[in-house]
DNA sequence: GGGGTGACGCGTC
DNA sequence: CGACGCGCCACCC
């Protein structure tokens, strides 16, 4: 009964703190392969519930926002983003700025520490 | 089982 | 900055 990648994917991101970003990258790496990513993108354009996973989170590696935005293309991927407060210039996101790392994060920490 | 698709990433020009 | 090329992968015919 494993779960698919997918849901795998979506777990993942309906853990990203809210006024946060991640990469589809971060999140193909957290998986355990770099090479992931590609996948991840897929994932994301098939998501069922934008409500329950909330993909609009998650740029490319340069902070790029999606042009094939499922619910609604890149202009509304930008204003749930800004309604998070996250500054959007130019379809595009600072990751230093908004970046976060899942598998740096203090979540993580406590689920390995055995919390 | 074989082949096409795509919300990727990185190097190169 | 933009345009390719290439490697890789889960999904879906």
């Amino acid at each position: 009964m494993d779960r698919s990648f997918d849901e795998k994917v979506y777990e993942v991101v309906r853990r990203i703190p809210r006024g946060r970003v991640t990469t589809y990258g971060q999140i193909g790496a957290l998986l355990g392969d770099r090479f992931l990513a590609r996948a991840v993108g897929n994932a994301l354009h098939r998501n069922p519930d934008g409500e329950k996973t909330p993909c609009y989170k998650v740029l490319n590696s340069r902070g790029e926002l999606a042009k094939a935005f499922v619910f609604g293309g890149e202009e509304e991927q930008a204003r749930r983003l800004r309604s998070e407060g996250i500054e959007v210039r130019n379809g595009r996101v600072d990751l230093a700025k908004y970046g976060w790392r899942p598998e740096a994060s203090a979540y993580e920490l406590e689920k390995r520490l055995g919390g």
